[in-house]
DNA sequence: AGCACGCCGACT
DNA sequence: GTCGGCGTGCTC
């Protein structure tokens, strides 16, 4: 047998330590020597004993094999949260194509970082008489290092570590000395930042409707019982499902449990927190982007100490190190944010059931528009399906109107505002109601359809819609098939074909020209740059200071506005020709969370939605309130067309600032898994797209290729990325080329 | 972080 | 000589 060797990744807290060390495994240890195992090793010179994890397992030295040591023993601590979280690592670095440093260091917050804000100074320990004393004692013994750092704290009194260290080149033995001789005292500034203040902590008086109560009860019922599961609550919009989790919670951490909630940053909202806040106080902690470091160190230690017990932020919340994990809620879960964009491509849906087996916690997911493959797993019964019908409170269903735009334009109507919609705006204005109009920006990547009849160019393979580009050709992105762009509609003959699209600019503009008297606000990418003027925008809308809100896909989350009741969808099929097999799946979720905008309070709303394809499933079922109609139409086309969840893909990304580079490779790359599948007998079950040219073609002058696999069995996905990987290593025509994986991608190329 | 090594001026 | 203080470099 060869011998077997372990990364290490050594349990001290210093930058220049953060990597691993390879040691050979004993072959009495082979059988505890596992990744995420605790070891104690024999380290530097002295061959001290020290701890730590080991992050992989091969049996390649990459060291002189002379100078690799020994494991010396491993401990049997399974349940050291470190050891779960990297396990974690391990398992989403084998299922989405990473590699294992990227793995743990999202699973693993930064050690160096750490370093940078642990905000370190030097002070007196002893009266400045005292220290004089000292500093005469120095001066005679000729200690420069010392009687420099002495001089300078009798003036300062506090001086930051590192300007001693750097500054005043004082070396970290000579300050150790002194601090050993009681002269001086180095204070790690260690306050923990409670991201928000709190506020008066009433509780809220909570009543559940039955509807509500019933899934609490049986999901309570189940915990009580030692039972773990994963939970899809499908709850329409305002029938409280944050009620729902909330409960849930308290009585998860009553139980001596830790819970992470992920959210949807956009969700984020100073509302929602609130309420979190008021219900739980302060053993609870907001994780988001706008955290610093610091912050963010400050919460992970707080989280593995156990001075809190729920954590609620994005995707990377997940790797909380909780150590005694209960729950695990995924909010909004059909949500595009959980998807990692950049690797490890990791899904937050399957990670938290990851978690949740390895920490023995639940996992709810909560949506009212459940993404198509956790709809799948309830119906298929790998998820347990919970419904919630009826909004809570005073607020009914809003009435929905649907609008052809094509009959429109045949009542000479050029404007992007319907009749219908027009007249609509003008009576809620009267009424002083507020009205928000909403533009499907989403998959606008120039596709071309006809303004009469509604034809939208589409590959004649992929059924995907084809990308205009300038030089006048048609093109495929999945596949890489082009055509020439048309100048009259091939399906009626009209010459108004072209590229679409409609910025949130040119609508405001137009909103204000058409409704003069309104006061209208904007939102959009251009103007939330600044850090708050997402939540300024929104709270300036809620107090009424405008009539009409303008903006994208960020204005339906989020934010109640009881005084608005009228929604307008100005071009709702927009995001059904993304270039992007998920398109009608987003746009009904964008039509449905849009609609849910309306209405909220006791006052009626109503909904316009305005499309050319008005008949388009996805639209109807939207206005119908219809998911599991949509769910149905929606899944046969994936079936038929071998999409997620009926069946995987793998897309290969090759990026290279050389595009014959980059092109070749991804040829390679699609010949080798060619050559690789017809050689195991597995050709059959895997279909092999591209390469073709990705729709963001170029990106900061970097090119961009694209390779698409098909299949229905994940794991020969996964066989066929290892494969690819090695073969990649071993070749040097990937040199100054980078390649990645991402499993069910989630955004388009 | 912790430890050893090598360099330097000062002192038994 | 050699000892204590100081700076640097390395840890599989």
């Amino acid at each position: 047998m060869t011998m077997k060797y372990a990364d290490i990744i050594v349990d001290i807290s210093h930058e220049n330590l953060d990597r691993t060390y390879q040691y050979s495994i004993p072959v009495e240890l082979a059988e505890q020597a596992v990744i995420g195992a605790l070891a104690v090793v024999p380290f530097g010179k002295g061959n001290r004993l020290i701890k730590g994890y080991i992050v992989q397992v091969s049996n390649v030295p990459k060291w002189r094999e002379d100078l690799i040591k020994p494991i010396y023993q491993i401990v049997d601590d399974g349940l050291v949260i470190e050891s779960q979280l990297i396990q974690l690592a391990y398992w989403i670095k084998e299922t989405f194509g990473s590699t294992m440093n990227d793995a743990l260091k999202t699973v693993i917050p930064v050690k160096k970082s750490v370093k940078a804000k642990e905000k370190k100074t030097v002070k007196l320990a002893v009266p400045t008489e005292k220290a004089s004393e000292h500093l005469k004692l120095f001066k005679a013994k000729n200690n420069k290092g010392r009687v420099r750092l002495l001089e300078e704290l009798i003036e300062e009194d506090a001086i930051d570590y590192d300007v001693v260290l750097h500054k005043l080149n004082i070396a970290r033995t000579t300050i150790q000395d002194l601090e050993k001789f009681g002269i001086i005292t180095i204070e790690a500034e260690r306050l923990y930042r409670n991201p928000i203040q709190k506020d008066a902590m009433d509780k809220e008086q909570v009543h559940l409707t039955e509807e509500q109560q019933g899934i609490v009860d049986s999901i309570i019922k189940e915990y009580r019982k030692n039972i773990r599961n994963t939970y899809l609550i499908h709850g329409v919009t305002g029938s409280g499902k944050t009620e729902v989790y909330m409960e849930i919670i308290a009585d998860v951490i009553k139980q001596g449990k830790q819970v992470i909630m992920l959210i949807p940053e956009i969700a984020l909202t100073y509302q929602t927190v609130m309420r979190f806040y008021k219900r739980f106080g302060d053993r609870i902690s907001i994780m988001n982007s706008r955290l610093s470091q610091g912050e963010r160190y400050d919460q992970y230690l707080r989280a593995k100490k156990g001075d809190i017990d729920i954590m609620i932020g994005p995707r990377s919340a997940l790797f909380t190190p909780f150590s005694n994990l209960g729950l695990i809620i995924i909010d909004e879960e059909h949500e595009g944010t959980y998807k990692s964009e950049n690797p490890p491509k990791y899904h937050a849906r399957e990670v938290a059931i990851k978690r949740g087996q390895l920490s023995d916690a639940s996992v709810i997911l909560g949506s009212a528009t459940p993404s198509l493959e956790s709809y799948k797993n309830a119906i298929e019964g790998k998820y347990k399906l919970f419904t919630l019908q009826s909004r809570i409170g005073k607020s009914i269903m809003p009435k929905i109107w649907i609008v052809d735009l094509r009959e429109e334009l045949k009542k000479r109507n050029k404007s992007i505002f319907s009749i219908k919609l027009k007249e609509l705006v003008e009576d809620r204005l009267r009424k002083n109601q507020q009205i928000m109009l909403f533009i499907n920006r989403r998959g606008y990547a120039g596709f071309v359809s006809c303004r009469s009849c509604g034809h939208v160019m589409k590959c004649p393979h992929c059924d995907i819609s084809l990308t205009a580009h300038n030089n006048g050709t048609l093109l495929c992105h999945y596949c890489g098939y082009s055509e020439k762009a048309p100048v009259k509609c091939p399906s009626c003959g009209s010459p108004y074909i072209a590229a679409f699209g409609t910025g949130t600019q040119k609508v405001e503009d137009m909103v204000k020209k058409e409704f003069p008297g309104a006061r209208v606000l904007r939102m959009d990418m251009d103007t939330t740059k600044n850090k708050d003027s997402h939540e300024k925008i929104l709270s300036a809308f809620a107090n009424g200071e405008a009539d009409i809100l303008v903006g994208t896909q960020m204005i339906v989350k989020g934010h109640d506005f009881p005084m608005v009741t009228l929604v307008g969808i100005l071009a709702a099929d927009l995001s059904l020709y993304a270039a992007d097999y998920r398109a009608s799946e987003r746009t009904y979720q964008l039509l449905a969370q849009a609609s849910g905008r309306a209405g909220r309070s006791h006052l009626p709303g109503e909904v316009v939605i305005q499309s050319y394809q008005p008949d388009h499933y996805s639209i109807k079922s939207a206005s119908e309130d219809d998911y599991l109609g949509f769910y149905k139409q929606e899944m046969a086309y994936r079936e038929l067309l071998k999409y997620p969840p009926a069946a995987h893909i793998l897309a290969i990304l090759t990026a290279s600032k050389d595009e014959n580079k980059a092109l070749t490779a991804a040829e390679l790359i699609s010949g080798a898994a060619n050559d690789w599948t017809a050689k195991e007998g597995i050709s059959e079950e895997v279909v092999i797209i591209g390469p073709a040219a990705a729709s963001l073609a170029k990106a900061n002058d970097i090119y961009r290729f694209m390779i698409y696999i098909k299949g229905s069995d994940y794991d020969l996905l996964v066989a066929i990325k290892d494969y690819l990987e090695g073969y990649i290593n071993y070749s040097e025509h990937f040199n100054g080329c980078n390649v990645q994986f991402d499993f069910n991608p989630m955004n388009s190329y």
